[in-house]
RNA sequence: GCGCCCGUAGCUCAGCGGAUUAGAGUAUUGGCCUCCGAAGCCAAGGGUCGUGGGUUCGAAUCCCGCCGGGCGCGCCA
């Protein structure tokens, strides 16, 4: 069955297209008083300019024109004109309510789609350095991508969940000697201790734990070996912990072993767009939008991290990711036009926009009114761990997703932790779990509910409900393509707003056995929707709490 | 100084260029459990949408200036 909706929505706009060639397709738009019908269309005030006409009369015009395929359709009642010339649309009860028996049959499978064509989709996030334990930005990260990866599935995409491992450079080297100088008793401000180092609770763990098995302190190479595989099992945990799932661990140093950074360098010297000053090889970044131009050989002879940066996504275009997102601090955004510079020097066809990035703003943590900005673990910064173990996984992921990317997130602990009432996740969760409680009340053979007589749902909480769970496919649809699982979170939170209101005025078990089944299959299809949603956040959705 | 992002109710935030009252949550105030879970519902008060211009029939939304805040401007990653 069609979505009435966008049946309307296409009628309306074949016959816009007729009166002025050319417009940009226009959609409908839920008028916000309920007065002025389910969608309302200004698509004749949109082309009124280039039709040279008043609305009023293009508006007129398109509803003698299309009345006729309208009623063909049985989507909606018959159009109305409204104001300057808005065309108001009243959905017929029936079509509202098709969604109800659609959610229960699709079940988990009802808001998905089936992209044409599916993209091979790759999303890379978190990304941290095995150099400590991961902070609150790589917990936004990862609810975040987590997200945008199961949205884009449930649109149909073939998605890749990707780590990047920065398993070589500096900063591991920086780990090492860190960790070599707990194991010989130093401490951060000693004599003797390195200039620059991670000067967290978690190296002198790191470096116990080295010594008990034997390895000897003074051998650097060792300590590195011991501290990188000890932080990534921290992490893994950690990120197991968070229901965090990747299908990839990329290692950096896996780039410099099979030869991928020396030929970056080598094909970016064909290119032209090198060359020496100072002892040290450019690029010219500036021919490609950057500031500035970028080094990538330093005058000692080793490579800046943008080097293998490219050479790494380079590897992505040639694994055949055509769509490549990147979820990434905004403290990053520099590196996006120097990465896609490096890209597109390579001469090798990537697009310029290639590829996609969401960067995030950071997360404040706020705790008793005041800002928290260390953990005795990690020292200078609040971690992923650190949230799980005081408010929950659940309301973790669901704070961090519940915000535009870009918007500074304050994670407020209080407001999760002491009142659970106050906290959106619980709201939802209890939605759901107060469908259930009601089908155990009943006990009753679900089989009976999907056959229900929906024609019996008359109120206008009951029609209001099912237009709002009519609205969920598009509304992943849209989140999938803007990249934005806040939407998500919004949505879930009205819709068991409005489950709850709905809740409270009519009793669901009812004596009349019609009406009951009729009610019991709209809460279930509420049930149905609460929990799809909530499982794309990475949320669980209890049946009791 | 330059670049990117942000400024919407006391606080935390939605808001796709459209219809007389700009929305949620929270906080405040007042109601609702003989009855499917009160972790809930109903109602009230609270806003010059930072500011000044511009475009438009129409601007919180698009464009420009200014003010305020965040982040970035390494031969660090």
């Amino acid at each position: 069955m069609a979505d009435p909706k966008e049946t309307v929505e296409a009628i309306l706009n074949a016959a816009a297209q007729r009166l002025a060639p050319g417009a940009a397709a226009s959609r409908l738009e839920r008028p916000r008083n309920p007065g002025h019908g389910d969608y309302a269309s200004s698509v004749a005030l949109q082309i009124a300019k280039a039709a040279g006409r008043k609305p009023r009369d293009i508006a007129e015009e398109i509803v003698r024109a299309t009345q006729d395929e309208v009623a063909k359709s049985g989507a909606c009642e018959p159009l109305e004109i409204a104001g300057p010339g808005f065309i108001n649309i009243r959905l017929k009860q029936a079509s509202k309510l098709d969604v109800v028996r659609t959610a229960l049959e699709q079940g988990a499978a009802f808001g998905r789609a089936r992209a044409a064509p599916a993209e091979k989709i790759q999303v890379e996030f978190v990304s941290a350095n095995p150099t400590g334990p991961l902070h609150v930005g790589h917990g936004r990260q990862g609810a975040l991508g987590d997200a945008i990866a199961s949205l884009l599935e449930a649109q149909g995409h073939a998605v890749t969940r990707e780590f990047y491992y920065n398993d070589a450079g500096a900063q591991i080297e920086k780990l090492a000697l860190s960790v070599q100088a707990r194991a010989k008793g130093l401490a951060p401000g000693d004599a003797g201790w390195p200039l620059e180092a991670y000067n967290g609770e978690y190296v002198a763990d790191i470096a116990r734990d080295y010594l008990s098995s034997g390895k000897p302190p003074d051998d650097l190479e060792a300590a590195r070996a011991f501290a990188v595989a000890y932080l990534r099992r921290e992490q893994d945990a950690d990120l197991q912990a968070f229901g965090v799932k990747f299908d990839v661990y990329y290692l950096e140093s896996s780039l410099y072993a099979e030869g991928k950074v020396d030929e970056v360098v080598r094909k970016l010297a064909a290119s032209g767009k090198t060359y020496e000053k100072d002892g040290a090889l450019w690029l010219r970044t500036t021919e490609y939008g950057d500031d500035k131009d970028r080094v990538m050989r330093k005058s000692d002879g080793t490579y800046t991290y943008f080097v293998p940066d490219v050479a790494y996504h380079l590897t992505k275009w040639q694994r055949g990711f055509r769509k490549v997102i990147n979820v990434q601090g905004t403290d990053h955004h520099s590196t996006v036009v120097r990465v896609r510079a490096g890209l597109q020097a390579l001469g090798a066809g990537i697009p310029q926009g290639y590829p996609d990035y969401v960067l995030h703003s950071l997360v404040k943590v706020m705790r008793g009114g005041e800002e928290v900005k260390i953990s005795k673990r990690a020292g200078a910064y609040v971690t992923v761990r650190d949230l799980i173990d005081w408010v929950g996984r659940d309301a973790v992921r669901f704070f961090l997703v519940s915000r535009k990317a870009d918007t500074e997130f304050v994670f407020d602990v209080d407001l999760a932790l002491q009142k659970n009432d106050e906290n959106p996740v619980y709201y939802v969760q209890y939605a759901h779990a107060r469908v259930c409680s009601v089908f155990a009340q009943w006990g009753g053979d679900p089989a009976r509910v999907v056959a229900a007589d929906l024609s019996l749902l008359k109120s206008d909480r009951e029609l209001a409900l099912a237009q709002r769970l009519g609205e969920f496919p598009e509304m992943l649809a849209t989140a999938a393509k803007e990249l934005a699982p806040h939407s998500v979170a919004f949505y879930l939170r009205s819709l068991a707003g409005e489950f709850h209101s709905y809740y409270n005025a009519e009793r669901v078990l009812v004596e009349d056995e019609g009406l009951r089944l009729a009610r019991l299959a709209l809460c279930a299809a509420v049930r149905r929707t609460l929990a799809n949603g909530l499982s794309l956040l990475g949320v669980s959705a209890p049946e009791k709490m």
